[in-house]
DNA sequence: CTTAGGG
DNA sequence: CCCTAAG
């Protein structure tokens, strides 16, 4: 036996296909397709959940007790957050609401507050709500029009008021009868709000930047740059973990690639390398989760009309959402490739109880304030018509009423992962090492997480609106990431008898992980790389590794910052590790026989036989607990299999010949041997049947 | 639990 | 490497 040098590669996160691609064995396996797809699904209904919503409008918690529950946890998660919110860009949007036929008014609100905490989050502003009844439940409340709203800020992970009166002119938008509006904010009584009034006008556009950097606070922007904003197909990008310095939050292990709602095929989407995750979120949320092969399809089409719609948790997936099945079904049906524009979603939503949306797209409704037990309002929605014009051509903030939302996912950014293989594998082996590791993670359950500029969306009851997803899409930019599913431990990837490698429960300081083995520092490579299917031909170049034999053993393909080990990580990942077991049982991890095993092998099958495989076991695997039997057996059979073909089809690390005649004559002794057997037995048999007992 | 063989 | 029938 030969002790191997192994390499432990750590990953922090690649990407890969929006479909995830099973290895050719992997996909063969029946029950491994179910898995995948069952996650495939499964994500998919979150998605479908979200687009439900968006349709819906129906509204279930507010928003402000719309936490998940991560939002809630430790420390840790909060400091992330902070990080996070400095990131965020917190930008303002324009929404128009209109009370009956009184005038219009056009609401700000500031996005960044909602996605965060709880503190962070809105809350309605309390004494209007009589004023409105109709339905939309718009995240500000704004009751008359002499009506200023404070805002609340963020710098530097502090909440600071700093927009006290700070105005705002916002122009309407191109359909809009153009009207310009005054804006104030002002800091009043509930700073968390900022209303902006506008006097009748039919749209307001909110050109990026325009009422966005108005009222924004020039220092948050200077200071931290967003993480990524994009327009349309002009990708401009991004921060990447290595310039986060919080890369490391447990609380979104993310890295999601991005996505652009532009038509623009030579769009390049946007990829958010922002944080590099270390560890893996705790959040059960999602039972068994399948990402439907639609989000890997180009385009979506969602949502026709999003004005006022609003999304419900997110995380609520218990099929209670209206038309959750139609578009399930219609997105099942859709699933096909290549990607084509689709529309998905064609909905009829429920009336809307009172004054809903017009036929001429603009909002009738009265604006009202958010009232938990007053949301109930499904906006009328129209069914798409046709409009098939890319969001990203029309530069208005409200589209009359085609407001759908095209949404393309190029790739998905799979959490971290580490892999430690024998140094003497083949490069084969370990694409293939890799390819396993990424498919049991993909395989071991995902959910799905929604990111505007990188932020995180926390609150599942905005709507794409209100988030900034439908309109001016130019400048959001959306990004979908697959979280690994807490419940599911994540094994690590070593072809060896190493121990368990979780980031989470083994930090591994950065010394450990010399420089001299890292993945192409390109911050945001779109694709995962060669080893992976791209769909899409024109996939960046690939990930690649480089490495340095020369030096030490152990080898990073990325150097492993140091995870500070939230104290949630240490609690919940043992726990979780216990629930995984009985829940969804891991493919094991290939490990490919060594020539040196071979060699064992061969040499136990010539003395004892094919058909003694435990023996074999038990006589020259007995100490390598990975190698059952069966294991055995198997290996015996592709090696016979592998020495009758020539070696140009030979695969992975090549076997010397020498073996492999070996095997072929063991093979042909034992077969003979076994054939003499039968033939013994043959006339006895014979014998028997020629004379049966009476 | 082992074998054997298909997947 | 998985799954399963069969002994």
């Amino acid at each position: 036996m030969v002790l191997q040098k192994r390499l432990d590669y750590g990953f922090s996160g690649y990407q890969v296909p929006a479909t995830p691609r099973a290895t050719r064995s992997a996909r063969k396996r029946g029950s491994f397709k179910k898995r995948v797809e069952a996650n495939q699904i499964c994500a998919f209904d979150l998605l479908a959940t979200v687009a439900g919503k968006l349709l819906c409008g129906k509204e279930s918690r507010p928003s402000s007790s719309n936490m998940s529950s991560e939002e809630n946890k430790p420390a840790v998660a909060k400091s992330t957050v902070k990080e996070e919110r400095q990131e965020e860009d917190q930008e303002l949007k324009v929404e128009t609401c209109d009370q009956g036929s009184c005038d219009k008014k056009f609401l700000v609100s500031e996005l960044a507050s909602q996605a965060y905490d709880q503190d962070y989050s809105f809350r309605i502003l309390p004494g209007h709500q009589d004023d409105y009844h109709s339905g939309f439940a718009s995240i500000i409340t704004s009751s008359d029009s002499s009506e200023r709203v404070g805002s609340q800020k963020l710098v530097k992970g502090k909440i600071e008021n700093e927009m006290d009166s700070l105005p705002c002119k916002v122009e309407s938008g191109p359909a809009a009868n153009g009207g310009s509006v005054d804006c104030n904010i002002s800091n009043d009584e509930d700073k968390r709000f900022v209303n902006c009034e506008l006097e009748k006008t039919g749209k307001v556009s909110t050109e990026e930047g325009t009422g966005v950097s108005h009222v924004e606070d020039p220092v948050v922007w200077n200071e931290k740059p967003p993480v990524l904003v994009s327009s349309d197909s002009s990708t401009k990008v991004p921060l990447c973990g290595d310039q986060n310095p919080h890369s490391s939050f447990p609380a979104s292990l993310d890295n999601v690639n991005l996505v652009s709602k532009d038509d623009d095929e030579n769009s390049s989407g946007c990829t958010h390398p922002s944080t590099i995750q270390k560890s893996f979120r705790a959040t059960p949320r999602i039972g068994a989760r399948r990402i439907r092969k639609i989000l890997a399809s180009k385009y979506w089409k969602v949502a026709p009309k999003l004005k006022d719609v609003r999304l419900s948790n997110l995380e609520d997936l218990r099929p209670s959402y209206c038309e959750r099945n139609n578009s399930y079904k219609r997105l099942r049906s859709e699933r096909n490739y290549p990607f084509k524009k689709r529309k998905f979603f064609h909905y009829t939503s429920l009336p809307n109880s009172d004054g809903g949306i017009s036929s001429d797209g603009i909002a009738h409704s009265h604006q009202r304030s958010i009232d938990v037990d007053a949301i109930d309002s499904c906006p009328k929605m129209h069914g798409a018509t046709g409009d098939s014009s890319s969001v990203a051509d029309q530069p208005r903030l409200f589209h009359p009423r085609d407001s759908h939302v095209k949404l393309r996912i190029k790739s998905f950014r799979v959490p971290e992962l580490f892999i430690e293989i024998p140094e003497t594998a083949t490069v084969g082996s370990l694409k293939r090492t890799v390819m396993e590791a990424v498919t049991s993670i993909l395989g071991g359950g995902l959910r799905v997480g929604v990111l505007i500029q990188g932020k995180k969306v926390r609150d599942d009851n905005k709507t794409l609106q209100q988030t900034g997803i439908c309109c001016d899409s130019q400048s959001d930019v959306l990004g979908f990431s697959l979280e690994p599913n807490p419940s599911q431990t994540p094994l690590s990837f070593c072809p060896g008898d190493s121990p368990l490698m979780f980031p989470r429960d083994t930090p591994q300081p950065p010394t450990r992980y010399p420089a001299t083995c890292h993945v192409s520092p390109e911050p945001h490579v779109p694709n995962i790389g060669s080893f992976v299917e791209s769909d899409h031909d024109s996939a960046p170049s690939p990930t690649e590794m480089s490495i340095d034999k020369s030096t030490t053993d152990s080898k990073a393909l990325v150097a492993v910052p140091a995870v500070p080990v939230s104290v949630e990580a240490l609690v919940v990942v043992p726990v979780h590790r216990k629930f995984k077991r009985s829940e969804v049982v891991q493919r094991r991890i290939r490990r490919p026989f060594s020539v040196a095993e071979v060699e064992v092998l061969v040499q136990a099958v010539e003395k004892l036989g094919t058909g003694r495989w435990r023996d074999v076991k038990l006589r020259a695997f007995d100490n390598a607990k990975h190698r059952t039997y069966v294991d055995l057996k198997d290996k015996w059979k592709t090696l016979v299999h592998t020495a009758r073909i020539s070696p140009q089809q030979r695969r992975g690390e090549p076997v010397p010949q020498e073996l492999l005649d070996r095997v072929l004559t063991a093979h042909a002794h034992w077969s003979q041997q076994q054939a003499k057997q039968q033939l013994k037995q043959q006339p006895e048999s014979c014998l028997l049947l020629q004379n049966p007992v009476t």
